[in-house]
DNA sequence: CGAATGTCAGATAAACTGATATGT
DNA sequence: CACATATCAGTTTATCTGACATTC
């Protein structure tokens, strides 16, 4: 197997890098959240509403960054599974605000800490100010990026 | 000292904003790509093509992180639309090696200047040493995260 | 035999677009 | 009416696991 061959251009282009870094987290995080049956985006959504109490389903699709559709599923299984509570009638509009259930803070707390525990892996060995530089960099990528678009 | 509240621990945990700069990465070079009906898998692969020719299937799936499977799809579909060559028999065991087209090097090259153009956009602004910062913080992060794999 | 490879088949996850109904 | 919301339905994309034959 050859795999430390020369490295060409390619595992050099930050976009290889980036997509890299984000399979690989992705990955370290389905592994710390498979105990607890939360998939990335269902944490993703618990995470947000323990923070939010209260949102609507297009206000968490907009935190996520998803559609409202997609953000509909995640919310309908986290509903089924006693994860979440939403609001029987509409208090102004359509929307239904949700919030988290006991069940639902119970499981936020342990993902919280597993999801923590991979981060802090990842981050073994930056200082401080190189993980609040790879922070503001990132963010500048970003802000590049979405204002093309 | 205060933190304005507008933004919460979420938006500033390393992992979400990882995630986002990929996403908006990711739909940049969808965006770039789709003149040339080209997937990101599918660029991936003629880019790794093009740099080490002759390379095999499995090869190709350890280049880019997927498995053998995924990789024959997009191989194939390369194949079909006449941009890669397999050889018909296997030199040494099972492996078929795979070399670019002269249409898949002309589509290679398109696909290689709107990639460029598309990493120059996200890295407006950043000097080199700040893009250099973010290679190497990138890769000891994605060491960090596989080692514990 | 054991290990790597190519490939077929099916399953899944996570997103999308489109359409419809409802409420301000 | 315009607009935002919720949700149903269908689709797409990119992955995965499992199984099997082949070849060194």
């Amino acid at each position: 197997m050859e795999q430390q061959e020369t490295l060409g251009p390619v595992e050099n282009a930050v976009g290889y890098v980036l997509k890299q870094a984000a399979v690989a987290l992705r990955n370290a995080m389905d592994l710390a959240l498979r105990p607890l049956h939360l998939t990335v985006p269902q944490y993703a959504c618990l995470e947000l509403l323990g923070q939010r109490p209260g949102l609507s389903n297009a206000e968490l699709a907009r935190g996520v960054f998803v559609t409202r559709q997609s953000m509909n599923v995640v919310l309908r299984g986290l509903d089924e599974r006693g994860l979440v509570t939403r609001a029987a009638v509409a208090p102004h509009g359509r929307e239904l605000p949700t919030e988290l259930t006991t069940a639902g803070r119970e499981h936020l707390d342990a993902a919280s800490a597993a999801v923590l525990a991979v981060q802090t892996t990842m981050c073994a060995g930056l200082t401080p100010a190189r993980q609040q530089a790879l922070l503001e960099t990132l963010a500048v990528c970003i802000r590049n990026l979405n204002d093309g678009s």
